[in-house]
DNA sequence: CGTTTCACG
DNA sequence: GACGTACGTGAAACGT
């Protein structure tokens, strides 16, 4: 078998190309690869006598573009020869199971290498090889001349290739593929590409690989042990027992798999590198081959192009262009079709797509006369501080709406192929349009429409555009169907319409093979994005009058709409990590980490994965026969902390230290790797999402990552907050809201006694235990008063003696008679949760005090678990929810509080009970009073409202 | 991709 | 008296 470092070649072949050709880019194409990829991108397009050419099409359009764009001197386009390779005498089931190729390819094989031919270009293969050994050898050969290679494939076979000199290029995406690409697929440099497919295999080549063990575990495992063969090597070392054996049991499986996928880089060259240059092509064999195709636009493009070179005088009169390369429709309204998935049938959709200026002041008018405009807008990406804007679509009136491309380049969908590549559709610059459109978006008396609005209220806000007023379809839904379930577009144009929107999947495709939108045709974005402002539009009509008729119009117009603007702010604004100090946190984590592994090793009785639950609980319960049981429907072990806890008090070392090593591994991994990822590189910051419409009691919640559960409870984890920073010149102001749910199911339920300890300012859990248990307050113990605040929080949570008892490590007897003594010392409470419940049994849903729903499902259930569950929802979500109401309302002011505070200070994040701001130094302590008075006067209670402010750099001493 | 565990309120 | 339990989230790791 070859090496890839066997480079003891001819000497003079690499002196021989340095004087001839030095310094000339190589272009190698992979014919074979090219055929199957274009032949699966394209529709089937025969020529008149019916032979398939969809492949042959996309081949010659892309040979033209690699002559005239890239000015290639240099090419070669390489093909599998036909018969076995010297791999099968390796492993005879290599490629054996390959499939005949489809019928409609099979002529396409002898057309394409016609085409080669009639492009006067070398063509190459060589029997006993495949094109891959071919051109890699001919990339080694050219390396050593010292000339770049670029080899025109997206084939992963070939991605070891890649290195100095040496670039991919994917001819269908026309995207270059570096060693970044490379590495991003595999995981490794591409150095080690053929460790980790040696280990991961390929079904479709038949490279067995060791079994279980894909790309991701490969690349994590060379990346560990640096090569294969060390890996094998070390492999009794893997922690995983089935992991481990596999690679015991395959390894030379793997080592056959790496001879398989290594590519051969000494073949012997059927033409010598200084011989593959390109020539003057014979253009009327070429035109005549083409012509035979069936290849009109491109012969018209060729003639033309000659033409104006004076290469040819004949003009053979321009035909038309043929399916496949027909420009995209132009900016002429397409005639108004019904739409199919209206039932109805009655709204008739006419999409325009916009180029220019002019039309789109068509549009900005009929907004003004309509004082209606759903805005969409796409973008290369769903984070909204880097996406590109790609385009705006609008509609004023359902059925009516626009696409106005501004970032669309080059077209490459699935139905066609545009190889001119330099030439982006014509599109009003990003700018233009958004200087035109700012007066409508800012103008008061034109609503604004959207369907998750924050999204394009943080792209319009980067380019210093306010939209205002506006409406989201999706929070109307939110408020209307009291929290959970969908409440994404195509759910909700489903559901109310009737109508199945296009996939965003049929425009960009998924996977490996997803495209951004604005490499997407046109008249597929305009289809697509123009039925996203449509269909916005439409949803605003069914949803918007129910506002009114359903009684939701306050909670909508007073809680969750004016939060849009004020949450997408704090998106943007993000918050300062300091990078080094996580990273010396994981350092240290790590370290302190494999100390903890290795004693609880030591205390087990053979080795075993300590980040398995299942793992432990067969060494806890069986080896070592520590008391406790199987649980769940799984039948596995519980080993949650609870349990290490009980298994600790009574002395068992091992599951003290894997309670250690537990809460080591959850910060390490959840907070000080991955939080470093989250670093925006822009803005130095972390911007998380904050969802608005997740959860069933209105609560926000954060994602990507998720800011709202940062580890405070232990030292430990204090350390991560402290690495939430000010920028220089500033302080991180907390303010939280103090017991707001007790205060607010004193106010709910209406309870005297609980109210006035309120009002007297009392320590709340002191007061109860003193009133629950008749305890005279100076009398009171720590004791007492833990069992006090555990019946507060088990009340919040809808109560049960069960609950409680496992809380407090006491019988459910003993809780149960706790819970008789709060209810009869608090007696209002029975009766309000007696009527939430039948409210719940009778609605379906409970109400906050401002009225907003929260849907309680099971409430009608025969299980009486089930019930029984749904019944703690219903007394837990008015008090969470209108919790959450407040403090969105509390939210909704503080910007405009600050600022006629005079105040720089900027919202960050927002944790339920809990607001963050970064402000300027000097004004801290301003900020913070304004910041308190706006949250504890966000609702007028029987209770008073507090909150507390802590100021410091960091968060974790804002407290 | 479901389950388990655990971080927060 | 059944039935399996505290409420609401999101992320990482494991293992099939």
């Amino acid at each position: 078998m070859t090496d890839q470092t066997a480079a003891d070649t001819t000497a003079d072949t690499a002196a021989d190309a340095t004087t001839t050709t030095a310094g000339e880019e190589l272009y190698l194409v992979d014919g074979s690869g090219f055929i199957f990829r274009a032949f699966h991108a394209l529709p089937i397009l025969t020529r008149p006598d019916g032979t398939p050419v969809n492949a042959v099409l996309g081949f010659t359009n892309m040979l033209t573009k690699l002559l005239a764009d890239l000015k290639a001197q240099a090419v070669a386009v390489v093909f599998d020869a036909k018969g076995d390779t010297f791999r099968s005498n390796i492993y005879p089931a290599y490629k054996a199971q390959r499939p005949e190729p489809p019928e409609e390819l099979k002529p396409q094989f002898a057309l394409i290498r016609e085409a080669t031919h009639a492009f006067c270009l070398p063509c190459l293969e060589l029997e006993g090889f495949e094109a891959d050994d071919l051109i890699a050898t001919y990339a080694r050969l050219a390396r050593e001349a010292g000339r770049p290679v670029t080899i025109v494939s997206s084939d992963k076979d070939l991605m070891q290739l890649v290195g100095p000199g040496v670039r991919m290029f994917d001819p269908l995406k026309n995207k270059p593929i570096g060693p970044a690409e490379v590495a991003e697929k595999f995981g490794v440099p591409p150095e080690k590409v053929v460790d980790v497919q040696a280990l991961a295999g390929d079904s479709v080549d038949n490279v067995p690989g060791v079994p279980g063990i894909g790309v991701k575990t490969a690349a994590q495992l060379i990346q560990e042990y640096g090569d294969l063969e060390s890996l094998l090597a070390r492999a009794g070392e893997i922690k995983q027992p089935a992991r481990r054996q596999k690679l015991i049991d395959f390894a030379d499986q793997a080592r056959v798999s790496r001879r398989l996928v290594l590519l051969d880089q000494n073949v012997p060259v059927p033409e010598p590198l200084e011989k593959l240059t390109v020539r003057e092509p014979d253009h009327q064999k070429l035109i005549d081959f083409l012509r035979a195709q069936g290849f009109r636009s491109v012969v018209a493009r060729l003639e033309a192009e000659l033409k104006k070179d004076g290469r040819i005088v004949d003009g053979a009169a321009p035909a038309a262009p043929d399916p496949a390369t027909a420009p995209p429709p132009d900016a002429a309204a397409p005639p108004p079709v019904r739409s199919p998935a209206t039932p109805a049938g009655e709204v008739v959709q006419r999409y325009e797509l916009v180029q220019s200026l002019d039309a789109l002041a068509v549009w900005i008018d009929r907004a003004r006369e309509t004082g209606l405009l759903a805005v969409d807008t796409e973008t290369d990406s769903l984070t909204p501080s880097t996406a590109t804007l790609v385009g705006i679509s609008l509609a004023t009136e359902p059925g009516l709406a626009c696409y106005i491309p501004l970032a669309h380049g080059p077209a490459q969908g699935s139905g066609q192929l545009d190889f001119d590549g330099g030439a982006p559709p014509p599109q009003i610059p990003t700018d233009a349009c958004l200087e035109a459109l700012k007066d409508v978006l800012e103008d008061p008396s034109v609503l604004k429409i959207g369907h998750n609005f924050k999204f394009d209220h943080q792209l319009f806000a980067r380019s210093g555009v306010r939209v205002t007023p506006t409406d989201d379809t999706m929070l109307i839904s939110y408020v209307l169907e009291g929290g959970g379930q969908g409440h994404g577009m195509d759910d909700l144009a489903l559901k109310l319409l009737g109508h199945t929107t296009i996939p965003y999947s049929d425009v960009c495709g998924t996977g490996r093979n997803a495209i951004t939108f604005d490499r997407v045709p046109l008249d597929k974005a305009l289809a697509y994005a123009a039925e996203d402002a449509d269909i916005t539009l439409r949803l605003w009509k069914a949803l918007k009058p129910r506002l009114v008729a359903e009684r939701m119009v306050t909670v909508y117009e007073t809680i969750d709409r004016p939060l849009v603007p004020v949450v997408a702010d704090m998106e943007r604004c993000g918050v300062r990590i300091d990078r080094a100090e996580l990273s010396r946190l994981s350092r240290d984590l790590g370290t302190r980490l494999e100390e903890i592994a290795g004693e609880v090793q030591r205390l087990s009785p053979r080795p075993f994965n300590i980040g398995s639950p299942k793992q432990l609980g067969e060494i806890l319960f069986e080896d070592l026969s520590l008391p406790g049981g199987k649980k769940g429907k799984t039948g596995a072990y519980s080993t949650d902390s609870s349990v290490l806890e009980g298994l600790a008090e009574q002395g068992a070392e091992i599951a003290q230290r894997v309670l250690d090593w537990r809460q080591l591994a959850k910060l390490k991994s959840t907070y000080t790797d991955a939080l470093q990822e989250q670093i925006d590189a822009r803005t130095g910051r972390v911007h998380t999402s904050f969802a608005m419409a997740a959860t069933s009691t209105g609560r926000l919640s954060s994602t990507d990552p998720n800011l709202q559960n940062i580890p405070i409870r232990t030292e430990e984890g204090r350390k991560i907050r402290r690495a939430f920073v000010a920028e220089p010149g500033c302080k991180l102001l907390s303010v939280d809201y103090s017991q707001i749910e007790l205060r607010l199911v004193a106010d709910i339920a209406d309870i005297a006694a609980l109210k006035q300890a309120f009002h007297d300012g009392l320590d709340i859990h002191a007061a109860t235990a003193s009133q629950v248990f008749g305890i005279p307050l100076d009398k009171m113990t720590g004791e007492i008063r833990r069992k006090a605040k555990a019946i507060n929080f088990g009340i919040i949570y809808g109560i049960s003696g069960f609950g409680l008892g496992r809380q407090l490590g006491i019988p459910p007897g003993e809780a149960n008679a706790f819970i008789k003594a709060y209810l009869e010392r608090f007696h209002e409470l029975k009766a309000w949760m007696d009527k939430t419940k039948a409210f719940a049994r009778e609605h379906g849903h409970v109400p906050t005090l401002f009225g907003r729903k929260c849907r309680i499902n099971g409430i009608q259930e025969k299980n009486p678990a089930k019930r029984a569950f749904a019944e703690r929802q219903a007394i837990n979500a008015p008090i969470q929810g209108t919790a959450a109401d407040i403090m969105k309302r509390a939210m909704a002011r503080v910007p405009d509080a600050l600022a006629a505070g005079g105040s720089k200070a900027r919202m960050l994040l927002q944790v339920h009970d809990e607001l963050l701001f970064e402000v300027p130094e000097g004004e801290a302590e301003e900020a913070a009073r304004i910041v308190r008075r706006v949250m504890e006067g966000a609702a007028t209670l029987g209770v008073p409202l507090v909150a507390e402010a802590g100021i410091g750099d960091t968060w974790g001493d804002a407290h």
